[in-house]
DNA sequence: TAATAAAGTTAGATAAATCTAACACTAGAA
DNA sequence: TTCTAGTGTTAGATTTATCTAACTTTATTA
């Protein structure tokens, strides 16, 4: 049985490499600062995770998830979407109050318990912020999508999941009115200041990068080309 | 913010007293037993609770908790309480399935969670064990009851309890057909192994006191008057 | 009431997760 | 290629919750 912190740290490995960078590894510095640890602590968890085979690591080198590591984990990113799906869903709590809750919940360690929760859901496919739920098995199927501040002027396209689940954050997107599937177009992006003038919804506003680079979005041509290439 | 450890402390305190004893203290031995620790740890945590204000005690003396501590008891069992209906009315959960995973569930801080929690549910009285909840003040209203043994025979009665969460008793009571609110009729109790012979439902069983000092009733007299004498 | 049993406390040790401070490696720049 | 900045490790301390073993106090009983 793991314990919360393990599980925090296995949670970290994978949002560092898979979800943020498409990398594979990552080293223990940017670990321990994920974590809000000084890297001596975050050096001393990374030996005992590579003694209970969860990840690898060799002496002043990176660190990779191993298979179990890495469904361990994904397991624990499981429990944290379908709380977050159901405190939403079904208790009424808002986009940016549901994260903080799940993250206390995803440590309740039944499987039974998840995947009842599951059914109850009718297994959703992503959680409020749309990002993608592993299933059973700890695989995650994430769909193709780029940041908002990646889309060229003049074109279109609809906003799939947030990319940062602060509070903060989320407390701005509500209040400039933006959701998921709003349809987006992008009218300016100023070079200078990085501001972008975007429309949806009829409304026309500019937004700064913090915003930008916090959205992802799909256009038209994405769904169809992977390696489309409507950047800006 | 109490850790766990602190509020099971609270928790078995609660049952020690009011919930199993109709007293107001308890010795460190008892509650060290009630937590399977040692007597020498439940007496430093009494010194942490005390330094708290969450009990009072005296040196080689018993333990009571104060109002502080009462309430934050009580929000835990309240907590756990909600959390095993939850699990038995939408999670389709069994009886003997939820005590354990509500014991991890209770120590989720959150006081909007649980009276959400509380919403959702409809304002439970009674968890699927038939104990009283208590409400978002910590209050709780236990209804008069006593023990299947403390029936005299001839005496029908009607099931509202029962007095042991564990999942081998509940699976017993599940076996023999028993659920809460059947009338039970007391046909014959033998002095000599104390097996008492019940009615419910038709059928005639032969029980020993294993499951009738576990059993809460009430009987008609009973619901008008507190002082009920109909014992054995 | 004195002896003894029961109940409760203290001291010292352990394991987990953290820290600070000092040290060791690695890789990029001069 | 050597220096240095950055990255990672080790050693020793701290906190929490636990233990064992020895001790103290209270209660019981002979």
């Amino acid at each position: 049985m793991l314990s919360f912190t393990e599980e925090n740290y296995l949670k970290a490995l994978i949002q560092l490499t898979i979800f943020e960078e498409d990398a594979t590894e990552v080293g223990v510095n940017k670990l321990a600062a994920r974590l809000s640890v000084k890297p001596a602590t975050a050096s001393d968890m990374v030996r005992k995770l590579k003694n209970k085979s969860l990840v690898n690591s060799k002496k002043y080198g990176k660190v990779t998830l191993t298979k179990i590591g890495l469904k361990s984990g994904m397991m624990v990113i499981r429990r944290h979407r379908l709380w977050e799906t159901f405190l939403y869903d079904h208790l009424n709590f808002t986009w940016d109050e549901i994260h903080e809750l799940a993250e206390e919940l995803e440590h309740i360690h039944s499987e039974k318990l998840v995947n009842r929760l599951d059914q109850f859901l009718n297994f959703p496919e992503f959680d409020p912020h749309g990002d993608a739920i592993p299933n059973e098995k700890g695989e995650i199927n994430i769909p193709f999508r780029k940041i908002l501040s990646d889309v060229a002027v003049g074109q279109v396209c609809k906003i799939i999941a947030v990319k940062n689940n602060t509070a903060d954050f989320l407390q701005y997107v509500d209040k400039i009115g933006l959701q998921i599937n709003d349809k987006i177009k992008v009218i300016d992006k100023e070079q200078f200041d990085s501001l972008t003038t975007i429309n949806f919804k009829g409304n026309e506003i500019v937004v700064s990068p913090k915003l930008t680079d916090n959205i992802f979005v799909v256009c038209a041509k994405c769904l169809k080309a992977k390696d489309c290439k409507c950047y800006s």
